[in-house]
RNA sequence: GCGAGCGUGGCGGAAUUGGUAGACGCAUGGCUCUUAGGAAGCCACGUCGUAAGACGUGGGGGUUCGAGUCCCCCCGCUCGCACCA
């Protein structure tokens, strides 16, 4: 054995931290706190892959190393055990959902702690515990209280063969895209929640927050505020006027006609009787397609569309144009109608072109806008009292215009929709409500919570539609305790994110019965410092907490208004996956060879395609922790995670990697300990006695390179740049295995170092150098500036830019003799030949350049 | 289509932010030790060249004493967004 025995470090230091409870949360509030949170999973059937450790990983240092800068430092793991994975198994197995999540959380648990990640277990949580999501339906009443929660019916992708509804995913031109059983709108009523009456405060407060520019980007595009205004357009013969909501109100004179969603009210009322044919066929060809295949069209695809036969007048020329439908334009947006400016808009050119409509320019800047449209900007022209202005003195002059002729207003208008709260599910949260005979939604009392999912004998829909929980006919009927009347519960659920939305709050205090969470103990932990996750939630699970948590903070129940102070997404893991073509088989790496350039099944002259791919086990691409671990330990297995590449970025997983920091941990190890081997006679390990207290002091490239680690290590935990920091250790490693003998604090301020990255190895070497307790809280080492300085300066030589020599001078060199001493190198003399020095540059320790 | 980002050895990646390109690691080759295998240690490792040296960060051009880094054009890849009025 070269190095140590992983199997039984890793197995003693998790179970003496256990023993210890090592990391369970501080309870003295006088130092400072840091709250640094993962992205729960989801614990799947599937058990973890090396993917999900790197950001647990990168976590962990960042909690270990700030436990030894004196923080009290909360680090917590849950489960966000609701979704459709277990449901779904349990309708192939009859198993309840929560046998099945049980039993994944155990595996995920499990391999986590192998892992000896410093998690305080005592707080873990699961979001489909009945004791979490009491208080899930605890905050869906406060919404309710607020007016933020409400019922409307709401078309849903019904799917009449399979009897269930299906998300807007999976459904593609009218069909399931599995099967391709017929889809149809029906309306149901669903719960939604008004996250719109947030949207100004969800955009206007992510700038306090360090989170990355694309993210934050993503949140703000999604809430998409534009600014417009509502024109009132009349019809001719009818007294209902039309409203289009514009952000160019500017382009209003080259408005040529308008045009309505399909859906609006107004089609019926004004369509003539000679259009009526074309106007319903339209409809019913425009009612198969979902709104979303309608919105994944590009702005220039050719259009569809049918003239109604009425005609509206421009509120600015009074000129009569006439009223089309088209499905580019929705119910759902604005006012579900527009009027159109082909001259300055794309989708409206590609209809004017379409359907030889007048196209009239009105601002100036663009080539021949009867070929294409101009959307910048310019002096508007043909446009009466508007000719001359740019389009923002436009905007302004035209919408006071039309606010003093009573035929508009400025608008704002979002992307951002209401939540659709509802899902016809059986494995999620039971709304805490009920119907009286009379319709009326009334919330279950407070003291009643939590409404706990009941039992049931099938977890699929009902014959006719209707949600899981409907199956549960003992459970549904409930008396109203006010009326006395006996009412019926909700049978929807909510959906996975609703306890994705606030787990950071219950992790203060998860066992608290009576509340949600202490309120004074939130006040000192939040905000959460650090949360790092994948960027797949950049939208919307960040956008659903911290509507929630911002509600929570009106109402007074927390005391920030953003949830999340930083934010940092890891890159992916990926793997070659190798498939045959043809059948669409995926292989193992061991299954598959290369020859002559290309990969081929073993043995065999079968093609493999190769692509590197989402490690998963469908594409047999998986590499297992629990497999890294047993052949190379915790601790290399934890360092390779961060030492592959930056954190941010999305990199191929190569187990011979592992190998190399593996290795990396036997250099240390072998520092400090000659370990046993039976087959020299060496019985035991002993000390190698390298290390010791009168080591001579004065190695300066060793005492240099450990206090440029330290410097590194310790940037490295705000910056989290963990692979720099890892080199930086190795080089000191490289350097002490070359040094005859190591000064004793020298050593320890490197294992302090070390142990937040590879704790397991830490704790052992720790305790071989005599010490009794546990490193976790031994004061983080500060670099000296000072050492890092060497006792000669390589200064570069130049000549003309290219590198002609090197030369060594004291590091209090002035740049006068530094200079003399450059140009009396022979090999500089060489390139400088008598030749007229023009100018000389010195930067600073570094180099020196001629130019002759 | 639009937007953002990226392109560096056989591979993952470094580069003090305009100042010695290739740190650290993987893979590979050589040597030492070893009965052997393995481990460990040392050395080599961008290309061409015996060498001096020349060339070299996707390609082309520019700014600069000096460019992987800044600017312009092109090529390629990745990730978002996708008729939002």
């Amino acid at each position: 054995m070269a190095g140590f025995d992983h199997k039984t470090l890793d197995a003693k230091w998790q179970a003496f931290w256990e023993r210890e409870q090592t990391f369970l949360t501080p309870t003295d509030r006088t130092r400072p706190k840091y709250y640094v949170l993962d992205m729960f999973p989801y614990p799947s059937g599937d058990g973890l892959h090396v993917g999900h450790p790197k950001g647990y990983t990168a976590t962990d240092v960042v909690a270990r190393a700030k436990r030894m800068m004196g923080f009290n430092v909360l680090r917590v793991m849950g489960w966000d055990s609701f979704g459709l994975p277990a449901e779904r198994r349990a309708e192939r197995t009859g198993e309840h959902p929560s046998v099945i999540t049980a039993r994944n959380i155990a595996t995920f648990k499990s391999q986590l702690q192998k892992l000896g990640l410093s998690y305080d277990w005592t707080r873990e949580l699961a979001t489909s515990d009945p004791t979490y999501y009491k208080w899930t339906q605890w905050i869906f009443e406060l919404l309710f209280e607020r007016g933020l929660a409400y019922r409307a019916e709401v078309p849903v992708n019904f799917c009449p063969a399979l009897g269930t509804v299906l998300a807007n995913e999976e459904v593609k031109d009218g069909k399931y895209i599995e099967t391709g059983d017929d889809v149809e709108k029906r309306l149901m009523k669903q719960w939604m929640l008004r996250i719109t009456e947030y949207a100004d405060r969800l955009s206007e407060d992510l700038t306090g927050l360090d989170w990355p520019p694309g993210t934050h980007t993503a949140q703000f595009e999604w809430i998409g505020k534009s600014i417009g205004a509502n024109v009132v357009f009349k019809v001719v013969g009818s007294d209902h006027p039309i409203t289009v909501f514009t952000t160019r109100p500017d382009t209003l004179f080259g408005g040529t006609w308008v045009v309505l969603a399909p859906e609006h009210p107004l089609v019926d009322q004004i369509t003539t009787p000679e259009q009526r044919a074309a106007v319903a066929a339209y409809r019913d060809q425009v009612g198969k397609r979902s709104e979303r295949d309608r919105t994944t069209e590009a702005a220039d695809a050719p259009k569809t569309g049918v003239a109604t036969g009425a005609f509206a007048i421009n509120p600015v020329t009074g000129k009569q144009i006439p009223i089309w439908i088209a499905d580019y334009v929705l119910a759902s947006y604005g006012t579900g109608a527009v009027f159109a400016c082909p001259a300055h808009d794309e989708r409206d050119h590609a209809f004017a072109t379409k359907f030889t409509l007048p196209i009239i320019e009105v601002v100036k800047g663009g080539e021949n806008v009867q070929v294409a449209a101009y959307t910048g900007d310019g002096p508007h022209v043909n446009s009466d009292f508007l000719d001359g202005l740019d389009i923002d003195a436009a905007k302004e002059k035209v919408i006071g215009w039309l606010e003093a002729h009573g035929l508009g207003s400025k608008s704002i208008r979002y992307k951002l929709r209401d939540w659709l709260f509802s899902r016809q599910r059986y494995w999620g949260e039971p709304f805490p409500t009920y119907e009286l005979p009379d319709g009326q939604v009334k919330l279950v009392p407070k003291s009643d919570l939590p409404v706990a999912l009941p039992q049931i004998d099938e977890y699929k829909p009902t014959r006719d539609g209707q949600p899981p929980l409907a199956r549960a006919k003992d459970w549904l009927p409930v008396t109203d305790k006010e009326t006395g009347q006996v009412a019926m519960r909700e049978t929807n659920t909510m959906p996975q994110w609703a306890g994705s939305c606030w787990y950071y709050l219950r992790f203060i205090s998860p066992q608290l019965t009576d509340q949600p969470w202490d309120r004074e103990e939130e006040k000192y932990w939040m905000p959460v410092d650090l949360y790092v996750g994948g960027n797949e939630h950049a939208v919307l699970h960040l956008l659903y907490a911290r509507f929630w948590h911002k509600v929570l903070y009106d109402a007074g129940f927390v005391s920030t208004k953003e949830p999340f102070q930083r934010l940092f997404h890891q890159g992916m893991i990926h793997k070659t996956s190798y498939r045959e073509p043809k059948s669409g088989k995926y292989h193992y790496d061991h299954e598959v060879e290369q020859r002559d350039g290309a990969w081929y099944v073993k043995g065999t002259n079968d093609v493999v395609e190769t692509k590197l791919d989402k490690m998963s086990k469908s594409r047999y691409n998986v590499v297992n922790p629990d497999d890294m671990g047993n052949e190379f330990g915790a601790d290399a297995m934890r360092m390779y995670e961060l030492f592959m590449g930056p954190l941010e970025d999305g990199v191929e997983w190569e187990t011979s990697g592992v190998a190399g920091t593996r290795r990396f941990l036997d250099r240390v190890w072998r520092l400090l300990v000659v370990p046993a081997d039976p087959s020299s006679g060496i019985e035991a390990d002993t000390l190698s006695g390298k290390v010791s207290e009168d080591a001579p002091r004065d190695n300066k490239d060793l005492e240099r390179t450990l206090h440029a680690a330290i410097k590194k290590v310790t940037a490295a935990v705000t910056d989290l740049r963990f692979n720099t920091a890892i080199a930086d250790m190795m080089v000191f490693v490289n350097e002490a295995t070359k040094a005859t003998a190591i000064p004793r604090d020298w050593f320890e301020m490197f294992v302090k170092i070390l142990s937040p990255f590879a704790p397991h190895i830490a704790e052992e070497l720790w305790q071989r150098l005599g010490h009794t307790t546990t490193i976790t809280y031994e004061p983080w080492p500060a670099h000296d500036e000072a050492k890092l300085a060497r006792d000669v300066m390589v200064i570069a030589v130049q000549v003309l830019g290219k590198l002609r020599g090197q030369i060594e001078v004291p590091p209090d060199a002035t740049e006068a003799t530094i200079l003399a001493a450059a140009k009396a190198d022979h090999k500089v003399q060489q390139f400088l030949a008598g030749k007229p020095i023009k100018r000389e540059i010195y930067v600073k320790g570094r180099l020196v350049n001629f130019v002759v």
